[in-house]
DNA sequence: TCTGGCAGTCAATCCTACCGAGTGCCAGAG
DNA sequence: CTCTGGCACTCGGTAGGATTGACTGCCAGA
């Protein structure tokens, strides 16, 4: 994560003319295909390219010196380097994904049930059956939500439990250990006032406390102050990773399978990378190019999750760097523009 | 999950004598070791037994005709069959854990806070740390918890949430749907009726229920219902997987590391199986014996989770056949306790 | 500028020979 | 009857060498 330079090539009046974009397209969906080198031949016989293998075998030279392509060795076809998928991905490849499973996704999303939780779970899984890469979603613990209703429960030993039901039907909890013994009336008093304060609020509306020193005033100021530290962070970010198995998939080494699943296990160093693509404008990483070292040999696959105008979170695919990216990208925008709707409708209704 | 029959072996008496025994135990600690199969001369080598290479080969051959081992080829070493690993556990390998790890875990179960599902989720991570396994954790949602207060809140339309407060501190929620108009003085009325009914009681104990029609009587009806028919499930089990990236290091071919991932995923299955070698009163289950296919290559440790003599859970691992079943059982057994001593303690304070 | 032809290169594949780990068997000692 | 040392045998793994074929780069002519 030390790279802070643009992932995008710059458009440059640079060294690409319409039939080596062609050829370089060939070579990449070629490889893609099928993971071994592509040779003159091979291309020639994909449709689309009318020129002789030794036309197509000089283009492929001035590739190779321009850095799109590489040979393994001398008698061998070509494989595209990062920059090569990188030109392909900004300029040749926005593929699509198959109507029907767009259809498929769509309806989908639509039509899961149940927590906020359980729909991530649910949608990164099914991403990931769709693609047949592993999937991530990142989204809001909560959306929108201002508190509807405010109790607090006295478990004795100066252990009080706020519970606050939210406008989306979800409840939060809190503990509070106090430093003075309270009365079941005075609990029951400051749950009174605590209502009136927060009923309506956000959790992170801040406004000032009345400094009255009563017992119970002393409870709800206890309790509001807890709730402002602490349930605001509740209701951040939730993490789930749909697919694991296909990591074994997508990989053809131990080792690297090893590592990719030790970085889904850590979420926050997945949640770390979206941002950090997402700030810098990108939706697609391609090997080295994020600069973190465990993910090498993967292409992370990124769309952002807006809500209402606001980044509220993240949709994203990790695969080998031969990975499908029209596809991927396709299905990782249909899932983070079907579920940014979904989610904004809750949030109206909030 | 066909077979019926018990895992261990049964103890006639049988064609083994104590060099044999010895012997058996070379190979398999020694093939466990290198994974590779395990001839005479290593075995001599080996501290412990005394006889000539050449003695030690007429014991393989033995043991091989009685199934324990297995000859890949000719002039190769043997290597244990399923039926070889199985007499080891059960005679001969009650390995130890070494005390540090011990220590470890012990004091790390201790030393973890937090809710109940994270606290799983922690030792179940740090479990599969230090035996180097993927570890798998079910256990109960809660524990002999009563209610300790219930409020019910109107959603309007129709919709009123139930929020139950518990005397661990947690709080479970769920909907129901009216299919009569209530106003806020139906709710509020119903709401006290409610507690009177049920704190103190477990979500799992049935009481009559008074057959008033008022409109609060209905509503409390419906609660109840609601509550046991839904809120018994909310308390039911949780699953934790710790260490998923070990997987790609216990086996050494991306196939068994997909099928495993696979059933690891479905963590229903994981728990079927649990429960099916628990009731049959084992603690390990060696390649095929289990009967489930996608599992074949694997062996599955798992010691019980009883919390004041009730069957609660289980503690698990997975690894390969040739994986270190004294440490693994070992280091299960240790967890299990641990967790239940704790688990124990929170329910007698509950 | 493009194309067909041709010689060259090199990984992958196959064959062969060889090595050595490990066996089974046997005859003799205890 | 049991154990041991010795010996011939087997067979997978490895290393070297020849063969193949999928590529290329280059060049001369259209």
């Amino acid at each position: 994560m030390t790279r802070r330079a643009p992932l995008t090539t710059p458009e440059s009046a640079d060294d690409m003319d319409a039939r080596k974009a062609a050829v370089l397209a060939a070579v990449v969906t070629a490889h893609i295909d099928t993971a071994h080198p592509v040779g003159s031949q091979t291309i020639h016989d994909s449709a689309g390219i009318s020129a002789s293998p030794a036309t197509i075998r000089s283009e492929l030279v001035a590739l190779e010196r321009s850095g799109y392509l590489h040979q393994p060795h001398t008698s061998a076809g070509r494989v595209p380097t990062e920059k090569g998928y990188r030109y392909f991905v900004d300029h040749l490849g926005r593929g699509k994904l198959s109507p029907p499973k767009v259809q498929q996704l769509s309806t989908f999303i639509g039509s899961v049930q149940g927590e906020l939780k359980s729909v991530y779970e649910q949608i990164s899984t099914k991403l990931s059956d769709v693609t047949r890469y592993p999937a991530v979603i990142v989204g809001p613990g909560h959306i929108n939500t201002t508190v509807r209703d405010a109790h607090l429960v006295d478990f004795g030993e100066r252990r009080i439990l706020i519970v606050l039901t939210m406008s989306d039907m979800d409840v939060q909890k809190l503990n509070v250990s106090l430093d003075f013994d309270v009365s079941t009336q005075d609990v029951s008093d400051a749950a009174q006032q605590l209502k009136a304060l927060l009923i309506g609020t956000t959790v992170r509306d801040r406004f000032e406390l009345p400094a009255v020193e009563s017992n119970p005033a002393r409870l709800v100021r206890h309790a509001v102050e807890a709730i402002w530290n602490e349930a605001a962070d509740a209701e951040g970010e939730q993490v789930f990773v749909g697919g694991t198995a296909k990591v074994a998939d997508s990989f053809d080494t131990l080792e690297t399978t090893r590592q990719v699943l030790d970085v889904l296990e850590k979420q926050l160093v997945i949640v770390s990378l979206f941002k950090d693509l997402l700030q810098r404008g990108a939706s697609v990483s391609i090997g080295s190019e994020h600069g973190y070292l465990p993910l090498a040999e993967c292409a992370v696959v990124v769309a952002p999750l807006t809500i209402d105008g606001q980044n509220a979170g993240a949709v994203g695919l990790l695969g080998p760097t031969r990975m499908k990216y029209g596809e991927a990208i396709a299905a990782a925008d249909v899932v983070s523009e079907q579920l940014a709707g979904r989610l904004s409708v809750e949030a109206q209704r909030g």
